[in-house]
DNA sequence: ATTCATGTTGTGAT
DNA sequence: TATCACAACATGAA
């Protein structure tokens, strides 16, 4: 299984986890600091996530795997290197390479909120346009990669999903008039389930309007900027992206 | 050999 | 004290 680290993908992470749920660890281990003996004996109650956090349910505590830029999952198959988070069950093996492992104490609904996640059905949009609120003066392109705001949102979600809703990414989120926000939120909606679909069956997702492209669709040039204070490349089509100042 | 990439956290400077 | 810019980390493909 390829990288696959925005929230559609992760979610199709977790399709694919199914089998293990209802089972019990035969042997848990990596590299990771965390205390997997713990988990030795004990039944996978669920599997759920947050964004592009994926959350290993058990009884007195929870998992959080994050594949970060390079994390990789493998499901009954092991690739060169050593493991950085795995389980073993009787019907098959999860094994993380470049992962991050965390334990929580406790079910994710003490941890979570799911008003912000994007692939969630208590996503809710009226919620996070109050927290954009918050943030009149950030860019919007920097409030999309909040995970607190657009949980679930990376650098491909957010590039097309501007795009989609024609905002320029560098626009400020208290001067975009509100019809627009709504606009942009469910873009946002609408490129995660494309994403999720598109994984889900041919397991690639190539089709992009402006991301990596020096064209959009309607013909326009791209133009792609590298914002220093993030590092992360954002691609936009001046002609079709108005820009809110 | 070098650069770039679907990401986040920690640190040191201001 | 708070904010900000950048480093650090980890891997594989082009």
């Amino acid at each position: 299984m390829a990288k696959m680290p925005e929230g559609p993908a992760i979610l199709v992470l977790r399709d694919q986890l199914m089998p293990f749920k209802g089972k019990v660890v035969k042997r848990a281990g990596g590299y990771e600091k965390i205390p997997t003996r713990k988990l030795t004996g004990k039944k996978l109650m669920e599997i759920c996530t947050w964004g592009k956090h994926l959350l290993l349910v058990f009884s007195t505590a929870t998992v959080r795997i994050h594949l970060m830029l390079f994390g990789r999952l493998l499901i009954n198959e092991r690739s060169g290197g050593k493991r950085s988070f795995f389980l073993e069950f009787a019907n098959g093996e999860i094994n993380g390479y470049t992962v991050r492992a965390k334990l929580l104490d406790g079910k994710p609904k003490a941890f979570y909120d799911w008003r912000t996640d994007i692939m969630h059905p208590d996503f809710d949009a009226t919620w996070v346009k109050g927290l954009l609120q918050q943030y009149p003066d950030t860019t919007i392109a920097e409030a999309m990669m909040d995970q607190d705001i657009f949980t679930g949102v990376g650098n491909k979600i957010r590039n097309e999903a501007l795009y989609a809703a024609s905002i320029h990414p560098l626009s400020r989120v208290g001067s975009i008039p509100p019809a627009a926000i709504s606009r942009l939120i469910k873009a946002t909606r609408n490129v995660a389930r494309k994403f999720y679909n598109n994984l889900s069956g041919t397991g690639a997702n190539e089709k992009f309007a402006v991301y990596k492209k020096a064209f959009a669709p309607d013909g326009s040039e791209v133009t792609t900027e590298k914002i220093r204070k993030t590092n992360r490349k954002i691609y936009y089509s001046v002609h079709k992206q108005a820009l809110y100042r």
